[in-house]
DNA sequence: TGTTTTTCTTGTCCTAGTTCAATGCCAGTC
DNA sequence: GACTGGCATTGAACTAGGACAAGAAAAACA
């Protein structure tokens, strides 16, 4: 149950085998359904969730209905509304399973605790948080400087175990286009 | 010359008079004329500064030479390109002085020790990163979900001070327009 | 002060991507 | 095994915004 979060932590940190049980002991074990929504926009993100098993993705909606995918997270990856969960303020996105998942799950308060008792933990969310603002730093730029075609294929290239798993009108919320449009870029792709 | 900062950190920390002081003994402070650039594209990014005063833009090229600028940054604001800094590899943008400024800046090497001496300060870095990060998901967000009127409209909004500091052509690029068609939506919003 | 450089505006034409609507295509599921 | 509801594809008509060019205005500079 904890192999592959422990695997994780000690390529990112060095922590003792009695820190790393004590971490263990206060993770929340979870699986839900495919298409649950974890989060639902205006509510308080109570969860930062370590995917063991499954397939989430991030999104908001606006006013029109008009999505927009901010993040795939399949094994490995950590996923919540870091602002909200923080300063437990009412989130403005949506997080939603794509297939049964197992979450390995801490809430704010066992986190703070975590983090006081284990504090190296605190520099290597501090490295996960970096890395997430630098690759969103990186996607922004391509999202305002490149073409659908060009934006479609770095993703593929990027996520290339993604597209297997998710629908494809939702990797055109994610690029920024219409689903249409990007099964236009695909066939023009397909025929080259 | 510490004023600024001091303040910025007792409101964003608890830190000991004991500890405030060496904060600022190991904070280097240098002035830049206008239009100095700090980092290029490739180089590894040596420092994070506070701008005590001043206007600095980070901003990415691509091939064809087109511009867009990540960031705006004032009085207050940390300026780093975090992932270059923190893992010491070559930077992908370019950050400029806009004016005249005056930072406070900090090396790798001396954040290290910083962090180590004063543990609560990781904290502190830890949550400039996560606003950073929540408040570009909502910018990717709008990029992608609203037209150039309502983006100009939301950024004068969210940055009031900003269009009497820079050229006008460096807010479009940020909003991922065009100077002209910027000038164009700016024309219609004064007709109204 | 005049000169040079940078920034801003305006018009025309153009295109990447949207919207809408129709059709076909599975993968469940009763 | 027929029916359903989500997905993907394709085409036609449309539009937000881009590219280019040329001038006006405003800063910077000496």
């Amino acid at each position: 149950m904890f192999d592959r979060i422990n695997t994780y932590i000690i390529r990112h940190t060095n922590l003792t085998v009695e820190e790393l049980a004590y971490f263990n002991s206060v993770l929340q074990y979870k699986t839900f359904p495919k298409k649950t929504i974890l989060l639902h926009e205006g509510e308080v993100c109570n969860f930062e969730a370590f995917i063991n098993k499954g397939c989430i993705r991030m999104y908001y909606i606006d006013e029109n209905g008009f999505e927009v995918t901010l993040q795939f997270a399949i094994e490995d990856w950590w996923v919540s509304d870091i602002a909200s969960f923080h300063d437990q303020k009412p989130s403005a996105m949506f997080i939603e399973t794509l297939e049964e998942c197992e979450l390995l799950i801490l809430s704010p308060q066992t986190k703070e605790s975590l983090l006081a008792r284990v504090p190296q933990l605190e520099r290597m969310f501090r490295i996960l948080v970096q890395r997430n603002l630098s690759s969103l730093q990186g996607r922004l730029f391509k999202t305002i400087a490149t073409s659908a075609q060009d934006k479609y294929l770095d993703f593929i290239k990027r996520y290339p175990t993604i597209p297997q798993r998710v629908p494809q009108h939702y990797i055109a919320s994610y690029l920024g286009i219409s689903a249409e449009f990007l099964s236009k870029v695909r066939t023009k792709l397909s025929k080259k």
